[in-house]
DNA sequence: GGGTAAGCAGTTTTT
DNA sequence: CTGCTTACCC
């Protein structure tokens, strides 16, 4: 096995695998066969005849933990019963199903995406008496995510009732047995203090733990780490400074500084040798990182070609940008005999993508856009789980509310108050009170209104036989889509667009078809109905469709952890990378944006493609546009001959810089 | 309860 | 310009 290793593995990644005896902390650089090195470490430890079970791999996406287990399984030959590879969400969610009454829950657990959760704050504003629309329930949500999530720092007070709507969301929560995502995390480490002997089961049983990406792990992530491995001490991270782009969302690489404090005894390794970009593009990589000031010192080198030279072309506008990206991807898959998955064109914002996709169907070349709105978080698709979700649990008031009116049965505001305020008066659920008016007597309801709450609640109570009685719930939902006559309401909804109407009512097929393989594949009695609509608001992104052909078009977040050997870099310019929005709310995004730019590049194998325009349409006005000041950070000597005429100079950089400050001085 | 009109924002996004 | 939310009126 180690002789085997030694010609597999480079030097520094041979130490990654087998050193298994202390914390490790392992600085991959972009390129550097870093997922390669994880799944022999875990086969490794698998082979030295460590139990599957005592191994725990954490990863931040469910495509990572994916690609994770399915590696190794093919190094192992089949997958090893008992290994735990999940996202840290995921595992906090079993944890929390398997300690569900320690913690106060009993029964089945709801997890509530993002939208659950404004919905849900949405009603506790509505509820709290003298807020006369101070607070949104964005906002609402965003300190309740910091307060979760700051873990004893105090959140930002912007509104002296968030405290209050804070009591008010978590009691709703408790009250509907539901959990949001934050909770995830946050309620495993709640066990963990309130029950020691319960962590301390958990931290013998993990006596290998594995963290990947984990530049990009919240402190509330490592805490729960540091919980976990601080028996066995043998936690190893993996992880590069350079590829931080997640700390806009609570990711806080200073987390490696506090892992090296915490485990003293740590080992660091560095996987400096990288495997996928030519030397031209890894070096011009490197040139524009070393400006960083905040980053750990290493030096990625390649063992392949010098290359091409970076490419750099100025455009008069957008249009003119991505005729010439199509016609260049044509021309490329004629010449180097390409396959259209071989190009990829990587944006910083949502917002530039729009002209580059008329272009490519213009150009009649397939393409992918990643990212998007999530198949699961469409308004179809969540409506039908909501029906799902409260035959598996009517007291969900949330799913209630959803489908109070959905289709429109005639129960609206009014009725969703009277709802509301009997609940409150009562302590029960929107679905009890339901219930009693419906069928109690008297009714403060309208006739009409009654009527239609007993036609639901029957409705509701003929789902939860037709569950009972073990026929496939798939059929069940094919017939309450026809009682509720789902498909005439879509129509309805999108009469001057018809093909939107079927449009969206495909993709509930789609889901019922998920539902209904689902129902086929799954193990007797292993999972409830609960547990794959939670499973499936953890899991709820839309396979990308990756299969062959077609060329990527994504933003360079979405773009981590893959490659393609030729990459397009449209508008690098400034204010868009960095982006002006980023550097407004904290100067020290620059950083930042820059580990942007440099995953941007570090994703080429081959050829590399930037180019900017000296005008582009913003919003309705068009406005001129300067170039990105990263590109005066990588030396002219790596680009075409076309690129130094092209380049800002020194003086244009600074005014643009001046330009910016002031202007947004002006607008505080 | 529903429909329309005005109002407003338009970085990145996973779980 | 567009797409979405809010507010108001019937």
């Amino acid at each position: 096995m180690k002789e085997q290793l030694h010609e597999l593995l480079n030097q520094q990644q041979y130490r990654a695998v087998t050193t298994i005896d202390r914390p490790l902390l392992i600085i991959a650089g972009a390129g550097s066969g870093k997922t390669r090195m994880i799944t022999y470490r875990i086969a490794y430890l698998l082979h030295q005849g460590v139990s599957p079970s005592s191994i725990l791999a954490l990863t931040f996406t469910n495509r990572a933990a994916r690609e994770m287990s399915e590696r190794v399984s093919q190094l192992t030959e089949g997958p090893a019963a008992g290994l735990t590879v999940s996202t840290f969400h995921s595992f906090g969610l079993q944890l929390i199903q398997a300690h569900g009454p320690l913690l106060g829950y009993r029964g089945s657990i709801t997890v509530f995406d993002t939208q659950d959760k404004l919905a849900m704050i949405q009603e506790v504003l509505r509820q709290t008496p003298g807020l006369r629309g101070g607070v949104t329930a964005g906002e609402a949500a965003s300190y309740i995510s910091q307060k979760k999530t700051s873990l004893g720092n105090s959140a930002e007070e912007s509104h002296p009732a968030l405290p209050r709507i804070f009591t008010e969301y978590q009691d709703h929560l408790k009250a509907f047995q539901a959990v949001d995502f934050d909770d995830l995390l946050l309620l495993p480490i709640t066990l963990f203090t309130s029950r020691p002997e319960v962590l301390s089961s958990y931290q013998k049983r993990f006596q290998y733990i594995l963290v990947d990406e984990f530049q990009d792990t919240s402190n509330i992530q490592y805490r729960l780490l540091r919980m976990l491995a601080d028996y066995h001490r043998n936690l190893c991270v993996v992880g590069d400074d350079d590829q931080s782009i997640y700390s806009w969302r609570g990711a806080d690489y200073s987390n490696i500084t506090s892992f090296e404090k915490d485990f003293p005894e740590v080992q660091e390794i560095k996987l400096e040798q990288n495997y996928r970009s030519t030397g031209n593009i890894l070096e011009a990589a490197n040139h524009l990182i070393a400006n960083n000031r905040l980053r750990k010192q290493k030096s990625l080198w390649t063992g392949e070609v010098q290359g091409l030279p970076l490419h750099f072309r100025v455009f008069e506008h957008e249009t003119e940008e991505a005729e010439s990206i199509t016609a260049k991807i044509r021309e490329l898959a004629l010449k180097n005999s390409w396959n259209y998955d071989d190009f990829g064109i990587l944006v910083r914002a949502n917002s530039l993508m729009g002209t580059l996709e008329h272009e490519l169907m213009a150009a009649a070349i397939p393409y992918t856009v990643s990212g998007g709105m999530s198949f699961f978080a469409r308004k179809e698709v969540k409506d039908v789980i909501a029906y799902l979700r409260i035959t598996a649990n009517p007291h969900n008031d949330v799913d209630l509310l959803r489908i109070l009116n959905t289709p429109r049965r005639g129960l609206g505001k009014s009725t969703a108050e009277e709802l509301r305020s009997t609940a409150d008066s009562g302590g029960s659920s929107l679905y009890s009170a339901a219930e009693m008016l419906a069928f109690g007597e008297p009714s403060p309801l309208p006739s009409r209104g009654k009527h239609a709450l007993q036609e639901l609640i029957e409705l509701i109570r003929w789902a939860r036989e037709e569950v009972k009685t073990g026929k496939p719930i798939s059929e069940m939902l094919s017939r309450l889509l026809d009682r509720i006559a789902y498909r005439q309401f879509l129509m309805q909804e999108h009469a001057k667009n018809p093909r939107i109407g079927e449009w969206k009512y495909g993709n509930v097929e789609r889901f019922r078809e998920f539902l209904s393989r689902w129902e086929e594949d799954h193990e007797e009695g292993e999972l409830s109905l609960a547990d794959y609509l939670n499973r499936i608001s953890l899991t709820g992104k839309q396979e990308p469709d990756t299969r062959g052909g077609k060329v990527s078009l994504m933003t360079i977040h979405a773009s981590k952890g893959l490659e393609f050997p030729c990459v397009f870099l449209p508008a690098v310019e400034d204010g868009i990378i960095p982006h002006e929005k980023s550097i407004a709310e904290n100067p020290q995004a620059v950083e930042e944006e820059r580990r942007l730019f440099y995953v941007a590049l570090t994703r080429a194998k081959e050829a590399l493609y930037l180019s900017r325009c000296s005008s582009r349409k913003f919003m309705q006005s068009r406005r001129d546009a300067s170039p990105s000041p990263f590109l005066q950070e990588i030396p002219e000597s790596f680009f075409t001959e076309t690129a130094p005429s092209s380049s800002p100079t020194r003086e244009e950089v600074l005014r643009t810089f001046a330009d910016l400050r002031s202007k947004l001085k002006s607008r505080q």
